[in-house]
DNA sequence: TCCATACTTCCAGAATGCCAGAATGATGGA
DNA sequence: TCCATCATTCTGGCATTCTGGAAGTATGGA
């Protein structure tokens, strides 16, 4: 992950549908939703969700499988792994402690109780 | 964290410029950097990079202090901390494993080094 | 008081993004 | 083959953002 593949991850993500719908997404985790449900659920018209689920799926947050006539949109774990482990690399310049509350105990319970120790 | 304010923070870093300088501000921890030194480091007008940083100012993700003639910028750790978790809250619909392997290494270690336990 | 330094605000042109109507694929049933 | 459903692409109007020159606002030294 680079720079310019960051800010695009980062600029998906600032529009306020595409938040929600990403949110959305990881809420239902690898099963998805069809693209339709999506636009349903946000009150949005199909076309122009069909545009925001592109965005998203070009800046590596969201995947896209067919399965018969619909289109389900899933959140790309790796992606948003990518994006978060970027941001803060090389925080403090390595010096540990020293921005130590930044995300120590928000993060990982938040999302899937106690994390296990080894690598992802 | 309401997800206007996500998505503002989202946008913030989702210039070229403004991810580069809140990253270098990352790496050099509370202490921060003058505004002219910023600039001088991104290449940027000094007036430019005053624009980007009011932005990330705005969005909770930098702070300024004023140091004599000199303004001082540096991360705010609960700013970042906060889109972070406000990000994944509710990952999975709360059901642990489903996305365990999101986020658990990478982020914490990549940071400060093994978290504590305790909460921030 | 006068000047130099450090930074911010004002402004306008260029570029980019958002949105939804209309048209165009893709898929499966009758 | 024809039609209905689901989704994407095309298009144009509108709004927002990016950028840097010029002017304005603090701060401190002489």
């Amino acid at each position: 992950m680079d720079e310019t593949a960051a800010a695009e991850a980062f600029a998906a993500l600032a529009q306020e549908t595409r938040l929600r719908v990403f949110r959305l997404l990881l809420r239902h985790g690898p099963a998805g939703l069809p693209a339709g449900d999506i636009a349903r659920r946000a009150g949005t018209p199909a076309n122009t969700m069909s545009t925001h689920l592109a965005v998203l799926s070009r800046a590596g947050l969201v995947q896209a499988r067919r399965e018969s006539r619909q289109v389900f949109y899933a959140v790309e774990l790796t992606g948003i792994r990518a994006l978060v482990a970027f941001l803060v690399e090389d925080c403090c310049g390595g010096r540990p402690g020293a921005c130590a509350p930044l995300l120590d105990a928000a993060l990982p319970l938040a999302c899937c109780g106690p994390v296990t120790g080894d690598r992802a």
